[in-house]
DNA sequence: TCTTAGATTGTAAGCGCTTACAGAAACAGT
DNA sequence: ACTGTTTCTGTAAGCGCTTACAATCTAAGA
């Protein structure tokens, strides 16, 4: 059943119906109820391939994120499919994984579906390396490219980030303040994010006038069992440390364990800080504090800057929303 | 730039690049080799709704979650993702929430953005009353639909369903072998998969003789503070018990908490089970004995029987894959 | 060389919709 | 009643692709 079946039976032309379906003013009530009434009657749905074939768009969003089973970004596609959803837009999703061959691939697959804007998730889509950036930052001149928690500095691309460097910042502080002084730094990747979470640390530190030692920042795989074997090696080889604070939640549950086994009190003696407040967090026992990134505010911005764009608004180009400490069980503040 | 500036710079007509385009057999080596350079220098991609217009299908299915960021659905999607991408689909993601009402309203949105098939991920799909699957069963009657451990008895409905009822049933049974009586058990809703989890526990006991008290079968919410409360509450009304399963892993990590919150020792004196064996059941220490219910098995064989609806073969209706049970700390098997 | 089947390619008619443009209808002003 | 406007509707030309069918070419056999 097609748009001609509806004209017929409302005895109009397939161009009133076509009209009616796109809301165009220029149809006289009556005919738009009817045209209605008989679209009803008949089930009508208009295909969706020939209205892009015309249009040029399916009003469709490609969705990309590394991996949507890390928690905290399988909360944010649900809320940005949500929030697309609920101003009439559709979702293509892609799990890219890390490489960034992968990445480069997907990334074009969702171009050849003709969406209309991309949302990049997650801040693992902007590497270090410019040039690596480059098939984005050339896709941002045909269409709108939103990075959620990532920053490129180029025309069409759309970030919505956290301020992590004041979160850690901040958290840091409250640790010095509690009385720790050798704070451990775990990190998993140099993102966007990433980088201002460290610097937020060191900047710290240093504006309480302690040293920065590189043996107190290390690297560690996104994985809380790497994370527990790092710090147990550490402290058997009698390095020593108060506290830690991770840029992600699953690290801080290796912590947690970590304090489990050498039998460190949490949170006077040993202090732990997550980050992104996920359901890992609320997992352990104790219950870690964490830094909530507000994803779904990120998200809600992300979508309306989007929809921005679409309007043709003055869009900014960078919008920044502040982070929540949650103090839970892991830091006496 | 389209097909036919691809013709042109290859000295052909739009239909012989069309059949090199869907790799029709009817076109000389040379001719198609020439196509294809063509292509490869002008950076050409088919849009894909003038295709979908013509082939009347867009390669892509849709996938339905309740919520995407449920660990185990999450992973769902990942795999359910990745398996048909490898196989030329895309997917459309929706997530519904809870409510019935989304659901309907979801599915019929998908349904018209014509996908060629869909999936529902989890058990949730499959309402109690047999009215309200109705909209499923008829829609099964237009594309395949497919659900990933759900089970509805009815043409154009594949299923692919975890043997949830030998997992439960056997490790009810280690746990009355290590010598547990009084087994409480937790689940969150009456689903498929719940009932039939449910009835493995029941018969387990049955079969060993030990008598089945409604008192030890609890509902609840699925979040572990509910989880931990409900048993801390049973345990000091002076409710006794030595061991729980949970329908959830989500619940099991609530159980750990009583445990520490009461002081019982785990795994000798109190048993956890819990399901799914999701990133959740690592988190705690102890780290929770889980039902490891094989979901990348699950999704790559809904996909495979996908392809198989596709292809027109006789595909089974249902296929049903063994779970695994993970042994970690809370039980002493 | 002439046929002829088989391989290859081209022509043109859709697929269902949008929309520029033209035409009809309605209405107000004279 | 006659124009000039304004409002509404219809006609027809695409959008870029697929594919049935017709046309052409090739090469083997007579």
């Amino acid at each position: 059943m097609n748009i001609y079946d509806v004209s017929q039976r409302a005895g109009v032309s397939i161009a009133t119906v076509s009209r009616v379906l796109n809301g165009n003013p220029n149809v006289s009530d009556k005919t738009r109820a009817r045209v209605l009434q008989v679209m009803d009657e008949l089930g009508y749905t208009p295909n969706v391939f020939a209205r892009g074939l015309g249009l040029g768009t399916m009003k469709t969003i490609g969705i990309m994120c590394s991996d949507s089973s890390d928690p905290y970004l399988a909360n944010a596609i649900y809320f940005l499919e949500r929030e697309l959803r609920s101003n009439g837009y559709d979702s293509i999703l892609c799990c890219t994984g890390a490489s960034l061959e992968n990445k480069r691939q997907y990334f074009e697959l969702l171009l050849s579906k003709r969406v209309d804007a991309m949302i990049l998730a997650g801040s693992k889509f902007v590497e270090m390396k410019d040039r690596d950036n480059a098939y984005i930052i050339e896709a941002a001149r045909e269409l709108p490219v939103m990075l959620v928690n990532g920053y490129l500095n180029a025309p069409g691309i759309y970030s919505t980030v956290c301020d992590d460097y004041t979160a850690v910042f901040q958290a840091a502080d409250k640790l010095i303040d509690s009385g720790k002084r050798r704070i451990l730094y775990l990190y998993t990747s140099y993102s966007y994010s990433g980088i201002n979470k460290l610097q937020g640390y060191k900047d710290a530190l240093a504006s309480r006038g302690i040293p920065i030692e590189d043996a107190l920042i290390r690297q560690c795989a996104k994985n809380l069992h790497a994370a527990k074997e790092l710090l147990v090696s550490l402290w058997d080889e009698g390095f020593s440390f108060d506290a830690v604070m991770t840029s992600d939640d699953s690290l801080a549950v290796g912590a947690v364990k970590y304090a489990h086994a050498r039998g460190r009190s949490i949170p006077d003696e040993f202090s732990i800080i997550g980050y992104n407040n996920s359901m890992l967090s609320y997992c352990t026992d104790p219950e870690i504090s964490s830094i909530d990134t507000k994803i779904e505010a990120l998200c809600i911005t992300t979508v309306n800057t989007l929809m921005g764009v679409f309007g043709g608004g003055n869009v900014p180009l960078k919008t920044t929303i502040a982070a929540d400490f949650i103090q839970k069980q892991t830091t006496n503040f």
